[in-house]
DNA sequence: TGAACGTATTGATATATGTCAATACGTTTT
DNA sequence: AAAACGTATTGACATATATCAATACGTTCA
């Protein structure tokens, strides 16, 4: 059930690989994904709820439209599940990115 | 010796990590990668002496300069060596940045 | 209901990247 | 030495992307 089915000769299957290698390849959203890893919430939201966009900001050192904007692109990865609670975004990691990526990995080392 | 040491708290691991993320983010060079892991040399160069740079142009569809810039690519992320022989370049998977990316993706699952 | 606040979207801009044609570079072979 | 051949570099172009200011959207609270 949580079995991968990789088959990187199917060309389709590619090209989601190389767009969640995209997600990965970029130091702003890294540092997120570190962030979120780390699960420490900052004081900007409602305690012990998880990692809220706010906090993405100041980790960062971006704007808002912007972390908003790199958000979207790890949840289209499935890097990062987000959940609306009241006006904040509560994000976490998201298992099935990585395991896809992982098994793309083993393949490929043999 | 071969020990990976990781810190992703550290700047500039963190923009060679997305280096190595950015190489793997495009569905010709994972064609490349993969072509490398499966070790089949094709019939435009010598036999049994390991991939040759044309044998990718067949591989991926794309034009000889484009190939080799896929190629500069991937040997600057570490995921590929290459060694010149005569006229022919012959290319096989580096581990080195395998190895970073997989202990990148360890530490980031926790 | 209206003000305040967190987040998302739009528009604009600068930079990066994938691609190929043309050309240059090295090696081998005649 | 000259021709042939595999590979690398250059130049040009179209597309993609990272970023922010301005604005819109939803939720909460006075």
């Amino acid at each position: 059930m949580s079995q991968i089915t990789l088959d990187v000769s199917k060309p389709e299957q590619l090209d989601e690989l190389a767009w969640v290698f995209k997600a990965l390849a970029d130091p702003a959203r890294l540092k997120i994904l570190r962030h979120l890893a780390q699960v420490n919430a900052g004081l900007c939201c409602p305690e012990g709820n998880g990692i809220c966009a706010c906090d993405f900001e100041a980790v960062t050192g971006l704007s808002q439209p912007t972390v908003s904007h790199h958000m979207k692109c790890l949840i289209s990865a499935n890097l990062v599940t987000g959940k609306k609670r009241g006006k904040w975004m509560y994000y976490q990691l998201d298992p099935k990115g990585f395991d896809l990526i992982e098994a793309t990995l083993k393949t490929l080392r043999d």
